[in-house]
DNA sequence: ATACTTGCAAAGCCTTTGCAGATCT
DNA sequence: AGATCTGCAAAGGCTTTGCAAGTAT
C-alpha cells in the first residue's frame, strides 16, 4: 500500500514519461486524487483546495480525460449521475463498495485469496486479469436505515 | 438458477402484490428482462420485439423506475453513458464483468466461497450482505486486442 | 367514477467539443 | 516560434418531469 506521496510521485512521473506537461493545476489535481481514499467526482476536484478558483471545470475534465488515456486514473462506476475518478496506481488493489441508493463509496478490503479467485473467474471470460478492479454494489448502512425510517409508498410496501 | 419463465412469473407476482397494474407493455418489458442474460439499456428494451412500436421510450423509463422502487429490477453500472437494468430475482446471484472500454457485459460465475468472502468483507463496512451484486470492471478481450492494433497516440505510448 | 398509465413535448444535468488567448519548452 | 494548456461558451445526449388523454379496476 503506497502512501499518498508515493502515489503522487508515481503519477507525476508517468506524466513526464508520457510527455505531458506537469502544470500547477495538474499537480493539484493529482495531489487531490492521491490523498483521496475513494473515487471523486469532477466537481469535487474542481472544488478542492488548490484547484478551486485556479482552474476551470472544463480543464479539470480534459485533464482527467488525458490522465485516463495515459492510464493514470480510471473511472469508477457509481450512481450513474456523475463520473468518479481514482488513481490507477499499479500494484494497488483498489476495490470499492458502492451504495446503490446514495452513491457513497468506501474502500473494500478483500483478502488476497478472494482477489485471486475473482481474477481467475474473470479470466475465464477473457477479461484481462491485470486490469481489473472490483466494485461491489449494495446498500449502505445509512440507506438501509433511511429505508426503514421512510418506507416505500404504501402501495409498494411488499 | 431460475429459468426465464420462473423469473418472469416472480416479477409479475411482485407487481400484483405491490398493486401495480400488470399491463401488456409491462409484461413485455418483464419478459424481455427475464430472457436477457445480461443487463440491458433503456433503448434495448424500447427496441425489443413486443415493446417496439407498442410503447413510448418514456413509458419504458418510468416503468423501470417503478420496478426499481419495488426492487424488481436494479441498475447495473456500466459505461456511464447509459443505464443498464436487470431483474433483481432474490436468491439469484448475478454478478457481471463489465468492460471499461466498450461497456460490454458478461455474466461472471463466482464460486460460492468467493461470494461469501466478498459478502463478509462488505459486511465489515456495514453494507447489507443480502442486497449485493458484484461487478468486476476490467478490459475485455476485444478491447485488449483493439488497443494492440491501435496503440495510444505516440506521445502517450509509455 | 377513480386512480393508475401512457404519449408527447419540454426541461435538466453532466459530459463533450470549438475556438481564441495564455503558457511552457 | 511551436506545440500545449486553459477558459469561456455552446452543443450533445441521456435522463427526468409536466400535463392532458387513455385505460383498467
Amino acid at each position: 500500500m503506497k502512501t499518498p506521496e508515493e502515489q503522487f510521485i508515481w503519477a507525476i512521473s508517468v506524466c513526464s514519461v508520457a510527455q505531458m506537461r506537469v502544470t500547477p493545476v495538474r499537480r493539484e489535481i493529482l495531489n487531490f486524487l492521491a490523498t483521496s481514499r475513494v473515487p471523486v467526482t469532477l466537481e469535487m476536484i474542481s472544488q478542492a483546495e488548490g484547484v478551486r478558483g485556479h482552474c476551470d471545470a472544463t480543464t479539470v475534465y480534459r485533464t482527467l480525460m488525458l490522465f485516463k488515456e495515459a492510464d493514470i486514473v480510471r473511472l469508477v462506476g457509481s450512481s450513474r449521475k456523475e463520473s468518479h475518478f481514482c488513481l490507477n496506481v499499479p500494484g494497488e488493489n483498489n476495490h470499492f463498495l458502492i451504495c446503490r441508493e446514495c452513491g457513497c463509496t468506501v474502500l473494500l478490503r478483500l483478502p488476497e485469496i478472494t482477489v485471486r479467485e475473482i481474477a481467475a473467474a474473470a479470466a475465464t471470460s477473457g477479461f484481462s486479469p491485470s486490469k481489473q478492479d472490483y466494485e461491489v454494489h449494495g446498500v449502505c448502512n445509512d440507506c438501509q436505515e433511511a429505508r426503514l425510517r421512510e418506507p416505500l409508498p404504501s402501495k409498494l410496501a411488499v
